[in-house]
DNA sequence: TACATGATGCCCT
DNA sequence: GGGCATCATGTAG
């Protein structure tokens, strides 16, 4: 379990995107230790991708993007859910990589928890079907892991101090998939979006 | 100050 | 497979 490097994200997001996939999400709360492994991700540029939230410019809202690598960027979606995004490349450059779906790792009943998927229907750790309501998508991942704006947007991801880290488990990823990414108008075209291929944690189509 | 819209997910069919 | 909830943000006026 190592803690990754500011340097490991400032290059390129599509390079970051790909080489996220198989690293563990880590979450400390109160109650416990919330992980999920990195199974879906998109990449954001600065310039040049007009569907990036940091095309139009900087911000209040987006600063984030335009500073250090390895910080988190969460923003709210219609009005109902966060994304986790996390910065890339340079201070004073623009880009990130969105994570879109975890596979749960440990954690995983205060995760259903947080998902509200407790109550009247009884977890079952052992079906595929009911994990993967836990964390496939990125809304339903940001709450799974307690994430939200307040609370952790311009944190970051790779300090020792922080509650909310990315680490390299040791997990090796055989064969990744690119498709174009999902929910987007603008430059919907371009392909960068990475997932690691046959993964059932995978949101959405899962082929081109 | 108003308004259009979106990097979504849930629920119903 | 499709409709819809719900609100922060940015841009126009």
């Amino acid at each position: 379990m190592t803690l990754l490097k500011a340097e490991f994200f400032n290059r390129d997001p599509r390079r970051v995107a790909r080489a996220l996939l198989g690293k563990l999400l880590v979450r400390k709360t109160p109650r416990g230790i919330l992980a999920g492994r990195i199974v879906e991700t998109e990449a954001y540029l600065g310039k040049n991708d007009d569907a990036a939230h940091a095309a139009a410019g900087k911000t209040a809202r987006n600063a984030v993007l335009f500073g250090p690598p390895g910080h988190a960027y969460v923003y709210f979606i219609y009005g109902n859910h966060y994304c986790l995004n996390v910065s890339c490349l340079p201070d004073g450059v623009p880009g990130c990589v969105l994570l879109r779906a975890l596979e749960p790792v440990s954690g995983i009943e205060q995760m259903a928890e947080a998902r509200g998927l407790d109550g009247a229907k009884q977890i079952d750790l052992r079906k595929i079907s009911f994990l993967k309501k836990i964390s496939s998508g990125p809304g339903r991942m940001a709450e799974a892991m307690e994430i939200t704006r307040e609370r952790d947007n311009g944190k970051s991801l790779v300090s020792e101090r922080s509650d909310l880290r990315l680490v390299d488990g040791g997990y090796r990823v055989r064969r990744v998939t690119v498709t174009p990414r999902i929910g987007i108008v603008k430059s919907a075209e371009l392909p960068l979006r990475y997932f690691i291929a046959r993964n059932p944690f995978v949101s959405g189509r899962r082929v081109p």
